[in-house]
Parts: structure tokens; C-alpha cells; sequence
DNA sequence: CTTGAAGCTATAGTTGCTAGAGACATTAGG
DNA sequence: CCTAATGTCTCTAGCAACTATAGCTTCAAG
């Protein structure tokens, strides 16, 4: 049995993160030492890999949620497991073209920029008028800031 | 002068971001009506524009607040606004790059889904284990969800 | 046996908004 | 001119997915 700590090291997840996963439900309440410490086997290690692996791969924690509730059911079709993910890629390959763009965008910023002064910035002049960008960047939902 | 929704109708901001924007002291305060009303000039819409592009582009609100610090300032070099141009360009090819990675990985799972039970299913075997994966995608900090 | 690390709970903060409640302002139609 | 429908006001709380802090208790090493 591992305490939370070794269980984390093992993991690569912080110590407060597991306690947060336990809370939301994704994680069930651990057994507790004497001394009322959690205490994890086999099952819960495995359990939180999937998960770690599922968020380095992009999944929401709802999506985590379902992909766990079905992988508790074996013997279940994995159609609805093939959509979560098919849906990820999707998500993921939407993400990309945006960030295409925005790369190409602040490329074209800062190589014209002189290294002049403020009013002949170019990146500052961009920013204050889309019309001088080549491609449409707008509106698209937020880019989120990790 | 426009009133809020005028302006969040122009800008394409909606009406409680340009609050929201007031409140952390992005915008100005703005004058009112004799009803207490929010009204806005010219200038007001640009500056509103300019965070609206930059959100568009990816920076940060901070990164913003800086930029738009610099653009009050005609006369300064442009050194520091051609750095957190080039600090955002840097970013955005790093999340690009783990995007990439993701992607890949993401198609090799759905690909290699025959359509099965949960008990063969590929995705759910390589959310569990990540030796499965032809990239390494770990650690990098979080991918955030929109 | 003591000390320092690791654990516990509970609460609040982060980013960039968005949603709701309940009250006042403005405007279009009749 | 009155009413109804929007629009705007303030304030508070909520979202994801954690992270940080405070003030404890417990555990393991020397």
C-alpha cells in the first residue's frame, strides 16, 4: 500500500491533485491507515494513471469520467468509448488549425517589426487593426491560456 | 457615444466582458449618461478592439495590459512589445508542437479501434497505459480545455 | 525522543469570462 | 402619454482544473 505521496511520485500527480480527484468523484474515497491516511493499492495506482494519461492527451474531466465509467464495464460495446475520443481528435485537430494561423499571424507581427519606436510598431499597429492581417482569426471560441 | 451594447455589438465583445474588462482595469471607467449608463468614444472603441485582437491572437490579459501600457507611450522603444510578441509566438509553437504530438497519438487509437467490446477496446487499453503510445506526450504542462 | 518531512482538513485564489437576481433607464408603438 | 419591451445597472456566484495557504496531526529516521 502506498501513501498518497509515493502514490503521486509514482503517478507523476501532485499530492493536492489526487485529494481534488478523490473529491470530484473521480477518484473513489481511499482506504485510511490507523492514523487516518490514505492508503492506495494496485487498483487506485492504475486507476489514476488512466487518468494522468487521459489529461496529457487533452481529455476534460467529464470525458475521463465516461471513459472510466466504461472501462468499469468490459464487456460493454466500445462505440461510445470510440466516440469520446474520435470527438477529442476533432477538438484537438480544431485547436491546431487555430494555432496554425495565430503562428502565422504573430510570424508576420514580428518579423516586420523594425525595432523602431512604439508608433511605428508594427506589432502594436496589428493589434489595433485586424484588417491588416492576412488571415481571419476571429471570433473562433477563446484560446484558452494554460 | 455608444452605449455598451452598441459598442460590444461593434467590437464583437459581449456586453459583461467590457464590465468585466472595466473592472480589472483594462478599460478606463466610462463616462455615463445622466442614467448612469456607460457611454463610449472613439477611443475607448479602439483600445476595446485591440484587446479583442489580441485575445483573438492568444495573449494573455496581462500581456495585453502590458501592450496596451506601451501603445500610451509613442515615443519608447518598441523592444518590449516586439519581446511579448515574440514570448506568444514562442508559446503558441510550443503548444503547437504538443498538439501535433497529441494528434498522432489520438488516430492511432481511433484507428486502431476495431469496434469491439470494452474489454479489447484500444482506446480505453491505451489510456491505461501509456508504453502503448508512439510519442511521448507526458509531462508537458497542462493542455487547458476551452 | 526529538525533529523534520509528509499527511490531514478547509478555505481561498488562479484565468477569463458567463450567468443570474432584482432594480432602474430608455425607447418604440399605440 | 402610457405601457411594454428591451437595455443597463450592481452584485454575487459559478465554470475548469487545479494550486496555494494555514494550522493542525502523524510518521519515520537518527
Amino acid at each position: 500500500m502506498l501513501t498518497i505521496g509515493k502514490l503521486g511520485d509514482a503517478a507523476g500527480v501532485k499530492v493536492p491533485t489526487i485529494r481534488y480527484y478523490e473529491q470530484i468523484g473521480l477518484l473513489p474515497e481511499a482506504e485510511r491507515s490507523s492514523g487516518n491516511q490514505r492508503l492506495y493499492g494496485r487498483k487506485a495506482m492504475e486507476r489514476l494513471a488512466f487518468i494522468r494519461h487521459a489529461r496529457d492527451l487533452g481529455f476534460t474531466l467529464e470525458a475521463i469520467r465516461d471513459l472510466l465509467s466504461l472501462s468499469d464495464r468490459p464487456d460493454q460495446s466500445c462505440a461510445a468509448a470510440d466516440a469520446i475520443a474520435r470527438a477529442q481528435l476533432v477538438e484537438v485537430e480544431r485547436r491546431l488549425a487555430r494555432l496554425t494561423a495565430l503562428k502565422a499571424e504573430l510570424e508576420r507581427m514580428v518579423v516586420q517589426c523594425a525595432g523602431g519606436k512604439i508608433a511605428d510598431c508594427r506589432v502594436i499597429e496589428v493589434l489595433g487593426d485586424h484588417s491588416l492581417c492576412a488571415t481571419d482569426h476571429r471570433h473562433p471560441e477563446t484560446e484558452p491560456t494554460p
